[in-house]
DNA sequence: ACTAAAATCACCCGAAAGTATGAGTTAAAT
DNA sequence: ATTTAACTCATACTTTCGGGTGATTTTAGT
C-alpha cells in the first residue's frame, strides 16, 4: 500500500525532495558564509571562551587558601617549684662541699651530734663546719641557714 | 667648552643623528610590518589575556574562599605546689593558735627571745609555748619542727 | 714541689635552746 | 557556775649551739 502510494505520487515526491535538498543546500551555503564572514569573531570568541576557563582553573588551582587561625588554650601542669640546686649561689657564698654537707643534714632537723654521726666525723669538726657556714651565709642560727637556704635553693 | 666642541664637530653630530634617526625609522616600519602582518595573533594573544585575568577575577569574585584551620595550642602554666594550710593536720594534732604562731616565727629563723619580742610576751612563755609545740609534734628541737610543719603543709 | 683551700680535730666559754615543774589568768564551753 | 583548755609567767636545771682560737692533715691547682 505505502509503495503504491510512493508509486503513484513519484514525481511529486521527487520534486519535494529536490526542493527540500535546494533550500538545504541554500542555507548551507549561507551558514557557511557567515561562518566564512565571521570566523575571525568565532575564533576569537573561543579562545575567549577556552581562556577565561584558563583564568579560572588557574585561580582556583594556584591561590593559597585563606588561614584561619584558631588558638586553643591547652593547660600544662608544671612544677613551678620543682628543686634545681642553685650552684651559683654556692660559689658566691663560697660554701665547700662538706658545709653543703653539714647545712643538707641541719636542714632535716639533726643536731650536731648526730650530724657527725652520720658523717663519721667528730662533734667539733661538725661545729666548726657550720660555723664557717654560718659566717659565709651571713646568718646567726641554723634555723636562719635553713630558711635562707631554702630561699637561695640550695637545699628542697 | 661644550659649546666649544659642539661647534667644531657640528657636522659630523648632525651626521650621526641624521642615521640614528633613519635607523630608527627602519626599525619602526620594520615593526609595524611585523605588527601589521600579525595583527590576529596579537589580537588573539590579547583576548587570551584578557580572558584569562576575566577568568581568574571571576573563580577570586564568585567562589568561596577556601578556609584552612590551624589550631595553635596556647600554653597555660598553672602552679600545682600553692600553699595551703592544713588545718586538719592542725587539728590532729591538736596545736593552738599561740603553738602556730610561734611555730611559723620559728620557721622565720627568730629566736625565742625575737619571738617573745614579737608577741609582747616573756622569754618564758615562748619557751613554755615551744616545749608544748615540740611534744605535740613528737620532735625534739626547732629544727625538727620546722621541718615536720612544712611536710604536713602547716607552714609555706 | 710548693701553695692555697678544704677538712679535720681540740678546748673553752657564753648564749640559746629545751625540759621539768608549778602556778596564775582568761575565755569559752557545758 | 563550773570545768576545761589556752595563755601566761617563773625558777631551776641540762643540753645544745655557736663563737673564738689554734693546730694538723688532705686535697687540689700552679
Amino acid at each position: 500500500m505505502t509503495w503504491a502510494i510512493f508509486h503513484k505520487h513519484r514525481p511529486t515526491i521527487l520534486y519535494g525532495i529536490s526542493l527540500a535538498l535546494l533550500l538545504f543546500l541554500l542555507k548551507w551555503l549561507e551558514l557557511r558564509f557567515i561562518v566564512i564572514n565571521h570566523i575571525f569573531e568565532i575564533y576569537a570568541g573561543a579562545i575567549a571562551l577556552l581562556f577565561t576557563g584558563l583564568g579560572i582553573w588557574l585561580a582556583l588551582k594556584l591561590t593559597k587558601p585563606k588561614v584561619e587561625t584558631v588558638i586553643v588554650e591547652k593547660e600544662v601542669f608544671i612544677d613551678t617549684k620543682e628543686f634545681r640546686f642553685n650552684a651559683q649561689e654556692q660559689a658566691r657564698l663560697g660554701l665547700s662541699k662538706r658545709e653543703l654537707e653539714v647545712l643538707g643534714l641541719i636542714s632535716e632537723g639533726l643536731s650536731n651530734q648526730e650530724i657527725a654521726a652520720q658523717l663519721f666525723v667528730s662533734l667539733n669538726t661538725v661545729k666548726t663546719h657550720s660555723s664557717r657556714l654560718f659566717e659565709k651565709m651571713e646568718v646567726k642560727s641554723r634555723t636562719q641557714a635553713v630558711e635562707k637556704a631554702k630561699r637561695l635553693s640550695l637545699i628542697p
